[in-house]
RNA sequence: GGGAGUGUGCCCGAGUGGUCAAAGGGAGCAGACUGUAAAUCUGCCGGCGUAUGCCUACGGUGGUUCGAAUCCACCCGCUCCCA
């Protein structure tokens, strides 16, 4: 069914597409308060672009807005799946795209906040018309690779699809498993599917704004928050999903705080060291994100200084934010 | 006071005469990334803009040797045992 939503958005500066400001930036850079700071002043609602927001009662590990900041701005997409459950990009540009129509309908601006990069590139670029995963096919190719070796699989994608093959590296197991699967399922090679991103034509009307800090401030910031999340309890808030019935989906349970708790919790190391892990992990995450970011075509910027709020951030997105093409 | 160990690059840690700028891990830096993405994977990682090159380097000083992180002497630091 996704590819219905994704044909009709032919180009740019279609008037009739929704207008969506996307607002992203590094854990802990502050996206969060300058998009509600801005949804604020603008009457918009945001559209949170977290892989992790997703799943209720992971509060205080990723960081969600409080019940009160909700109240006050309108969020979607937080809290939209059980821990327990599986999610994927495509459901959140599913639940996204709706929640984009509902806004748009009741006449509000549009914020994309969120720093979970894939997601927005699908979001705005959309995601190439295939098939999604199959846990069958999935488990036979893993399968395949524990008792022959990922070389093998990796030989195999080299010949139903060699460009594939060509860049996807011979150790990225997910990849070339996703790429087999693919074909599988289709017939068609993966590279042949997946083309939308070159030709980067976007599915809304998309403003691009990032928030960067130095390094030194980014990562006294990460300390800082990870450092305030075990004071609001977040071990007792993993401990409390550990005793949930259900438990955790595989992705819940990597979540970054998460992870690292819950290997404290079982014993496995003390808590002092799990908290150091969260930073560490947290940091080499932002690390990745500022990878991705700075590729982003038509970003303009936001240099955010260790003076700035909320406030003065918003003061700075507003010239782009305003813009009206 | 006596005895046994130990000291390696930002950190941990292997190495006991040449093939060692020194295994491996961590941290750090850089990159990739389309249905698990807060995941997964890759490269670099003593200095000299490049190098089959030079310099600096395995606690310190001195020695043995064609050649030492590796052997010897003394010194310094740390650990443990006996007293």
């Amino acid at each position: 069914f996704l590819y219905h939503l994704t044909e009709g958005f032919a180009g740019r500066n279609n008037r009739s597409m929704p207008k969506v400001v996307f607002i992203f930036g590094c854990t802990a850079c502050g996206k969060g308060a300058a998009g509600r700071e801005i949804a604020r002043r603008l009457g918009g609602q945001i559209v949170s672009v977290d892989s992790m927001k997703v799943y209720r009662r992971m509060d205080i590990g990723t960081a969600k807005p409080t019940p009160a900041q909700r109240a006050e701005v309108p969020h979607h997409c937080i809290d939209l799946v059980e821990p327990s459950e599986h999610f994927s990009v495509a459901r959140f540009v599913e639940n996204a795209d709706r929640a984009i129509g509902q806004i748009h309908a009741a006449g509000a601006p549009i914020l994309a906040v969120g720093g979970t990069a894939l997601y927005i590139k699908a979001l705005s670029e959309g995601l190439f018309e295939g098939p999604g995963a199959d846990p069958e096919i999935r488990a036979s190719l893993q399968g395949r690779a524990e008792a022959e070796g990922l070389a093998a699989l990796h030989a195999e994608l080299a010949r139903v699809d060699p460009e594939a093959a060509g860049r996807i590296h011979p150790n990225d197991a997910k990849r070339i498993v996703r790429a087999l699967e693919v074909y599988r399922l289709t017939g068609t090679p993966i590279s042949e599917l997946q083309q939308q991103w070159d030709r980067s034509r976007q599915r809304y009307d998309c403003v691009f704004i990032g928030l960067r800090r130095g390094a030194e401030d980014a990562a006294r910031r990460i300390n800082a928050r990870v450092k305030r999340m075990i004071e609001l309890g977040l071990r007792e808030e993993v401990a409390a999903l550990l005793a949930e019935p259900a438990g955790l989906s595989d992705q819940a349970a990597q979540a970054l705080g998460y992870a690292e708790m819950i290997r404290h919790l079982r014993g496995e190391i003390p808590l002092d060291e799990a908290v150091e892990q969260i930073k560490i992990n947290t940091r080499q995450f932002a690390k990745r994100q500022r990878t991705w970011f700075r590729g982003f075509r038509q970003t303009h910027w936001i240099d955010v200084a260790p003076e700035d709020t909320p406030e003065t951030v918003a003061d700075a997105a507003m010239e782009f934010v305003g813009r009206d093409e």
